[in-house]
DNA sequence: GCAGTCGTCATTTTT
DNA sequence: TGACGACTGC
């Protein structure tokens, strides 16, 4: 089996520092297998050296392996760690996310998937967008028929690989307006040459489905498959596997059904059940020893995972240290909450640790506000993961909106977007007309408008000389700039359009940033220029047509849409990391906070309802194992929701975990309240110390409610009451006066 | 085409 | 509470 060529040496250092499972999953035969990997087991780097050993000791071509991930970042990760490991170029293997290796297949063979050459990619935004559109080109009231319910009908519907035609006449009136919508946004797609992330999916489903000789092709190519976080695969995405695989490929999968968190984007867990009977003769390995947290952190987590059902079944475990007890912090409220998080970020900086070693995870991106004011107050650096990402601001889209139409006129977004902005006086009413136009013809919208302008213009009435003005612009925009580099398109469009100047009058505070990010756009042109021009993206060597088939701005548009970029330039600062549990997953910080552990807040009151607590569950889980070293739970017994403040109570999940892996913080002396009859927000704090020979953090002992330990105090005189946190009973507020509590 | 106002809504968002 | 979209009036 070793081939004589390679050194054993190099084998033995491809597998000596995997332990024995893991080890056992690299090495397996060539055939199915399906690897369940706990959080934190060395996933990745499985999959990595799983992907060298078939190169170097199975002899298998990098030409006949296909690995997908979800995520950009996963792709380029495993590809850098690959050749790492192998010291070996390995630009024909196809690495790569599940719609980034679609949207590959359907730029080579965009034919046989019936799509115009230069077809564009919706980005999520678009593609709302474009609901809209249909919408009113249907004269469906929004309020009735909201966009993003459409929207979901209409990706829930691709990711079950249903296409408007097979939903037709069926279930009741609701349904039928969708399928309807579905069926008008179709057309307004193809009319414009435009194919969302489902599409993408789907297109190459039915490639693969109806044409035997591709699928066969494909087949041939790609003998062994690997995919990553197998448990949030989709129906459609899990069916292009099956389709893929067939009887002659072998899978790799490696996922983690406790960490499947994805159900409402149509991730199904059960294809980590099924694989077994789908994929004949696949071996499962199990990878339970973790590498990342401390004992005690993993006790827990097991501890609470070990409440879902139907589970396939896993304990983590570590011959590591058992570690620092999990802090557990009751806060009066949402603020108290935040300052308690700021206080232990200073100490461990204090301590010497790094903020960008800590990371605060919570379940809202509400809840951040808080958190936030908290940090600015407290001198704190952080940086907040989610939000708008580069290709995703609106000035980037606007600039990008022109480049669309360079690339391809039928991009009625493109279109749509880049009309009016700058003002040109095409407004709501000239649109307005040329739609149904469009629509009735099934042509888009640049097309209409030729045809109108050319014809003399009567359909548009005055703006006619408007928009011959736009056409021509465009037309010799692209004329004189066809043959010049992309960034050098790029910042003609800026330029002549209009876009700078008009930003630049904007006189909103985000004005400076919005022209520093068109900047920013020419310079992202320049360097995916330099990249493209290497072949990074497309290039394959002696096999790769597509480069050929696929201009740069095209290649341009499509990475854009793709990899909407990073959020924030920062990101290499000292920051303290903020981000929801969902974007938490697949990180690991030393210092963990997981705020706002309330029921109905965490685990959300919604996804109870709808029957998904379980996966609530498994969201804690993955934010349990995030923690290397030192974790924190907090919940808050008042937070202002929507406005008004709630009580809540702690989340179900802290019963869950074993309460030997927690320790309960003791408010800390002089801890602050805000006065009572005041806001929060406007009052200054009020310190008590002690109050009618009481103090702070006392430890006192209630007749009926047994022993406890002082929080707070408020009022004075006869009024003087104390909150007092019982250890059986709970917190709760007492009149001094008729409590009798009994130093203890 | 815009600024101002009112009403509505509020989980998570790899591509 | 506060963000966002639709509507209104210039």
């Amino acid at each position: 089996m070793i081939d004589v060529n390679i050194p054993t040496t190099d084998l033995d250092r491809l597998v000596g520092g995997l332990n024995s499972a893991q080890r056992d999953a690299v090495m397996a035969p060539p055939e199915h297998r399906l690897v369940l990997a706990g959080a934190g087991s060395g996933k990745t780097r499985v999959l990595t050296h799983r992907v060298a050993w078939l190169i170097a000791a199975e002899q298998v071509s990098p030409h006949s392996i296909l690995a997908v991930t979800f995520t950009n970042k996963a792709a380029s990760e495993m590809r850098t760690r690959i050749e790492r490991l192998l010291a070996l170029p390995t630009r024909s293997m196809w690495v790569g996310t599940f719609h980034g290796i679609a949207h590959r297949i359907l730029r080579l063979h965009w034919q046989e998937a019936s799509l115009p050459q230069n077809f564009q990619i919706l980005d999520a935004d678009d593609q709302l967008r474009l609901i809209k559109r249909v919408l009113r080109g249907l004269n469906l009231p929004e309020d009735r028929w909201p966009a993003r319910s459409a929207c979901a009908f209409v990706n829930a519907s691709k990711e079950e690989g249903r296409r408007a035609k097979d939903l037709q006449d069926r279930g009741d009136f609701n349904h039928r307006q969708y399928v309807r919508i579905y069926t008008a946004y179709e057309s307004a797609c193809s009319a414009a040459g435009l194919v969302d992330f489902g599409e993408l999916l789907l297109r190459v489903y039915e490639l693969c489905r109806d044409n035997g000789d591709l699928r066969d092709h494909y087949r041939r190519r790609f003998r062994h498959i690997l995919v990553d976080e197998f448990q949030d695969t989709n129906t459609l995405q899990y069916a292009w596997l099956r389709l893929l695989v067939g009887e002659t490929g072998a899978l790799f999968a490696v996922g983690d059904d406790d960490q499947s968190v994805y159900s409402w984007r149509g991730a199904r867990i059960e294809h980590m059940m099924r694989a077994e009977r789908d994929f004949p003769g696949a071996q499962i390995s199990r990878l339970e020893q973790n590498y990342r947290s401390t004992a005690i952190i993993l006790e827990a987590a097991n501890g609470l995972i070990e409440r879902n059902s139907g589970r396939l079944g896993k304990r983590l475990w570590t011959d590591g240290d058992r570690g620092d007890p999990i802090q557990l912090y009751a806060a009066f409220s949402e603020t108290d909450e935040a300052e308690f998080v700021c206080d232990r970020i200073r100490h461990h900086r204090d301590q010497g640790g790094r903020c960008i070693d800590m990371a605060v995870l919570y379940r809202s991106n509400a809840q951040s506000r808080v958190l936030e004011e908290a940090l600015v107050r407290h001198q704190l650096p952080y940086r907040i993961h989610g939000g708008l990402r580069f290709f995703e601001r609106l000035e980037v889209k606007d600039a990008l909106a022109y480049m669309r139409l360079l690339a391809s006129r039928d991009d009625d977004i493109g279109f749509e977007r880049a009309v009016n902005t700058p003002a040109r006086g095409i407004g709501a009413t000239t649109m307005e007309r040329l739609r149904p136009l469009a629509r009735e013809a099934g042509h888009s919208l640049w097309y209409t408008a030729r045809a109108v302008v050319v014809g003399g213009g009567g359909a548009l009435g005055r703006s006619t000389g408007a928009v011959r003005g736009f056409l021509e612009f465009v037309d010799a925009l692209d004329e004189a700039t066809k043959e010049r580099s992309l960034a050098d398109r790029m910042e003609a469009v800026i330029a002549s359009a209009g876009l700078r100047e008009h930003y630049r009058k904007e006189k909103t505070e985000q004005a400076e940033t919005r022209l520093e990010n068109l900047d920013e756009l020419v310079s992202a042109c320049q360097a995916f220029e330099v990249e493209y021009g290497r072949g990074v993206h497309f290039a394959e060597p002696g096999a790769g047509d597509e480069m050929n088939a696929m201009n740069p701005l095209t290649a341009f548009l499509a990475q854009a849409a793709l990899e909407a970029g990073d959020q924030q330039a920062d990101s290499g600062s000292d920051c303290v990391q903020l981000m929801t549990l969902h974007a938490a997953k697949g990180l690991e910080f030393p210092v963990v906070f997981l705020v706002g552990m309330e029921n109905g807040l965490f685990p959300n009151g919604r996804a109870v309802n709808e029957g998904n607590l379980e996966e609530e569950r498994r969201l804690c889980y993955v934010g349990l194992t995030r923690a290397r070293q030192q974790l924190y739970l907090s919940h808050a017994e008042t937070r202002r929701i929507h406005g008004s403040e709630q009580v809540g109570a702690p989340s179900p999940f802290l019963r869950e975990i074993p309460s030997d892996c927690m320790t309960e913080v003791r408010p800390r002396v002089g801890i602050l309240r805000p006065a009572r009859g005041f806001s929060a927000k406007t009052s200054p704090r009020f310190r008590e110390e002690a109050v009618d020979g009481y103090r702070l953090g006392q430890t006192v002992r209630h007749a009926r409610f047994g022993e406890g330990t002082i929080l707070a105090f408020d009022g004075a005189g006869s009024g003087a009451r104390a909150e007092v946190h019982f250890r059986d009973a709970g917190t709760k507020w007492l009149l001094l006066s008729i409590a009798k509590l009994q130093p203890q």
